[in-house]
DNA sequence: CTGAAAGCGCTTACAG
DNA sequence: CTGAAAGCGCTTACAG
């Protein structure tokens, strides 16, 4: 069944010509003759004929895979950028080998040890931290690595991320601008640099304004966390009249906890998330969120990865992407000075 | 920078030994004296190697990579599904080569003919169809290929699914045990088997006891689509108190549209999904749905592709999986005859 | 158990 | 432009 495995031999022979002339035909940057050309490609789809990558990778060094570690897929706005990066990669004619992972250390290094096996020609890293010895290996291997969503600071590796720490600013600017002054923040999980930057940029234009927090809760990602901060806060002597959460994912379980306990979304309590991701726009929750433009961040990382794929001896680059606030139901503008 | 590219060779002469020893020594059925391979351990640690897959799949014709064809990563279920099925394959050692892909039937060719490029060892398609020609040509070049979560009736190709036909009527069952009368659908894409067997056993099981459906109306698995198709049967001269949904993504928009309308879910319209995706337990939706045992069907999608790519002459199997009816706030039991 | 040798399917100098 | 030949890094009969 199957008499698989047509080889650049076999078009060869029934094109009457060398087996280096097959191989000149399917290879971009070749030279044969019109004539030649013709021959082959008669040949080749005669007997069904493509060129196995694997040799091709063995010998040119690349294998047009780039290896992807994901973690949290619960969280649309990585779904969203894995369809994105495929795609633009897939344009490019290259492909995503995909890894799930926790943030756990040991099985990043282990996955990283994989993806090398693979002869992977760049790493993308989504919501992953990577320790500088495994940096410094995939350094010494070649391998160019992007980091997306996620900062380093202590490393010199390519990252992109939109920018936190100004978008921090932003829901709190936006949120003392309409008029609350009792405002608390469920911060992402500060093990992380997206977590830290908000968290920074949020409290630093509060205190720029003179204003304290009524609380800081660390909301590490997780929307059982995320949501019995809220009730914390709200049980508490100082309850905020306005939350600033880390990201949509938690501040989706924030507002199903506080409506539970029959507090009013905005009027009692406005609620602004980070990242924008399409359920932010659902009637249900109407969030008001600082957008990640994860088109454009999908974008950069491409080009990133890609330059440094084709020179290996481009410098790592970080890039910020600023994002708008986008004001919907769950924090308006101008709420408390329309009273 | 990196004196990358430790071949079997170069432990070998370090190792005082022959480089098919280097080679016994990493390959699991091989035949080694404690010795050599101690010696060969030591120096293959000292050097960093690590065996080249490329070159290796080139011989054995494996490559352990699984090609998986995904489409609309906005529907949470099939994010989950891929973050399973990577799961379950890495613990096999097999990788995801992921490709994303519309269900456009050309660029699905296309997307085929590119994976079966890389030698993949098999492939998974998650909602797309495959043509009746592709599916010889992977069977011709002994790809072994399963589709998750759609069945095609005209090929004999592995599939697993949920039991869709009998999950429609477990939500037509439940509707009508719980004395509803004014029953519409918004199905799933009646172009896929998922649309058509849920509808199905839906429509079988109220025709079986006699009811006629108010309105029958494919919502494409499409917000907009479902959400306008909810207010046109509002808006009808016999407005349903019920609505099955083909699928949850589908049913949140529903319920969105509805609740813009002022229309009371469940006292006025009960709403029933299918899927049980996360967001169908938050507070926001509490939305009573069939289940889709997302785990096991992952588990069965990879034991059946390891099964086939072990025997080549494994027969392809069409394994559904049954799922409970999940009871939620969006649709109670006995709702009308409480009243 | 072990080494020498052939070969997997290609690309790429090397001479025409 | 084109063919013969070497070689990419491995695995796997084949003889010891």
């Amino acid at each position: 069944m199957a008499q698989d495995k047509v080889t650049s031999l076999d078009v060869a022979k029934r094109a009457g010509v060398s087996q280096s002339a097959v191989s000149r035909v399917f290879t971009p940057g070749a030279s044969a003759s019109p004539k030649t050309v013709e021959k082959v490609k008669a040949a080749a789809s005669a007997l069904g004929y493509r060129p196995n990558m694997m040799a091709r990778a063995m010998i040119t060094g690349k294998s047009r895979i780039i290896g992807l570690i994901v973690a949290y897929l619960d969280n649309q706005f990585y779904p969203l950028a894995l369809e994105g990066l495929s795609n633009a990669l897939q344009a490019q004619g290259y492909h995503l080998l995909v890894f799930t992972a926790s943030n756990a250390q040991d099985r990043v290094t282990e996955i990283v040890q994989d993806l090398m096996d693979y002869q992977v020609d760049g790493i993308i890293t989504a919501s992953v931290g990577m320790s500088n010895d495994l940096t410094a290996r995939c350094a010494a291997a070649g391998i160019p690595v992007v980091m997306f969503n996620r900062g380093q600071d202590e490393t010199e590796i390519s990252a992109v991320t939109s920018a936190n720490v100004a978008g921090g600013r932003k829901a709190a600017d936006f949120l003392m601008a309409a008029g609350h002054r009792h405002i608390g923040h469920i911060s992402g999980w500060q093990g992380s640099s997206t977590g830290r930057d908000r968290q920074r940029g949020f409290l630093g234009a509060l205190a720029a304004a003179g204003h304290v927090p009524t609380h800081v809760i660390d909301g590490m990602y997780d929307r059982q966390i995320a949501g019995d901060a809220a009730l914390t806060m709200m049980d508490s002597a100082t309850p905020p009249d306005a939350i600033f959460v880390g990201n949509d994912h938690m501040a989706f379980a924030v507002m199903d906890a506080l409506r539970s306990r029959g507090i009013r979304i905005p009027d009692d309590t406005a609620i602004i998330g980070y990242d924008d991701v399409p359920a932010a726009a659902w009637a249900a929750y109407d969030l008001t969120t600082v957008r990640q433009p994860v088109n454009q961040m999908v974008q950069a990382t491409t080009e990133l990865i890609l330059a440094q794929i084709t020179d290996p001896d481009a410098p790592a680059r970080r890039i910020e992407i600023d994002g708008p606030l986008i004001t919907r139901g769950s924090a308006p503008q101008n709420q408390r000075t329309k009273t």
